[in-house]
DNA sequence: CGCCCCATTGAGACGGCTCAACTTGCGTGG
DNA sequence: CCACGCAAGTTGAGCCGTCTCAATGGGGCG
């Protein structure tokens, strides 16, 4: 681990690491920055200890300090309403900003949790919206960021209002296809980081269909499904069945 | 109409006016400022003459330029895939800011269209984020507003995920009597500016769906229907409605 | 080894969709 | 002024995709 340009561990046992070495700097913030800006940036950042598969990051209604860059494994946020009805609502992958939820209300509507040991980079909200004041391409890119986050909860909106089973499979997959891709992984091979109740209750589906689906798009031969494992075969018949309705 | 605080015509039948006049200035933007900060917001905010029922304040692909504030009227987004399959993505009332979604990529990513005759006050992007810079509280209140926007797209994966027809239906009206509240007008008796066919659209149904429940409610006396003219008899069982999963 | 959780598969039920007919309101034009 | 067409909404009958319920299989871990 000693000299991983990334992370190395630090005498208190903490994660020591800079935005400048960091591997997400080309996907993540500093993308937005110059050097000299991703320091300061850098300044605010804390790198706790990774997070345990299952572990909350936070809750809904605890007090909303941060926003938090996903380092690396994968994280979940989830709804829970009155009546303890749960609705994922987002999979957060490497180099991707989750929290923008809390900042409307001044406490945090939504719950988040590790899918698999995963670190986050936790950036405090007042402090960052102090530099983002000074720092006009932060500010910029924090709209950005969260623009982004609204046009995909639309296009979410339109496949749970109008696409069948299938095509809210397809999405999916597609989706978690091409963030792969923008971290250099491959578009075609892939281990869910989500079991198929949190996929079920992201797409508005039972367990039962997500698994009838997987069974009949590999039988069919358009991917290959092995529990968790996923080949991606024929990528442009998945891209057909994503416009499918319901 | 002269001396009409919120509206004067000016010589070029264009609308004049201003924040401080308005009368929606304790649920728009203003609500973040002092008055000095107002008058520089002010500035920057161009009045047009009122929009059409029908017609487009911009399309999908158009570029980014201006969120907008709905002044009067009533505004309709929506997403239009490849194939043609429309999603709509939410309706916008008095007071309320929409435009969010051009932020992330330069250009706007869905339509927006008014329900009815409307006016908005456009804010040029590129001068709000100046402004933004020099008053922190101005900064704060766009986070917000787009957190908030987050939030709610996050509650409608959840109703369009887990609830049927009923519970759509209930948590719509809700949300509308709810902005009629923050505007004093009264929560129970409104006029929908949206059409049936809008409304089975954005909930994920078909009109004869929305049809069929408005009917169903009306007949067990929780609202009074007539066309578009709304009256709610009974809140609470109609809140307890919006509970109801599929 | 045995337990438990997750996933798969089958059979039947049901909510909402499709298709179709009819009503109502409104604007147009004879 | 009424006839007509059109768009929007309502209502009914039958169908279909997904859900529910239930049984079974498999992998990880104590």
């Amino acid at each position: 681990m000693a000299g991983s340009p990334q992370q190395n561990a630090c005498s208190h046992g903490f994660i020591k690491a800079t935005c400048s070495d960091c591997n997400l700097k080309t996907l993540c913030l500093p993308i937005a920055l110059d050097i000299r800006d991703i320091d300061k940036l850098d300044k605010i950042i804390q790198r706790s200890r990774p997070i345990q598969s299952g572990e909350h990051l936070y809750r809904s209604g605890e007090p909303f300090k941060s926003l938090y860059a996903v380092r690396s494994g994968s994280i979940k946020t989830y709804l829970v309403d009155e009546d303890g009805v749960e609705q994922v609502t987002g999979f957060y992958l490497p180099g991707e900003v989750l929290g923008f939820d809390g900042i409307g209300s001044s406490e945090h509507g939504c719950n988040v949790v590790a899918l698999e040991t995963s670190s986050v980079c936790e950036m405090p909200f007042d402090r960052l919206e102090e530099l983002t004041l000074s720092i006009p391409t932060l500010q910029h890119h924090f709209f950005q960021l969260m623009g982004k986050q609204i046009e995909s909860d639309h296009q979410m909106m339109l496949t749970l209002s109008k696409k069948n089973a299938e095509g809210r499979i397809a999405t999916l997959l597609l989706s978690l296809s091409r963030r792969n891709s923008r971290r250099n992984l491959s578009p075609n091979a892939m281990r869910l980081p989500m079991s198929r109740m949190d996929i079920g209750n992201f797409l508005g589906l039972t367990i039962e269909t997500v698994s009838r689906t997987f069974s009949r798009l590999n039988k069919e031969g358009i991917i290959s499904v092995e529990g968790r494992e996923i080949v991606i075969n024929e990528h442009d018949r998945l891209n057909e069945l994503c416009h499918q309705l319901s």
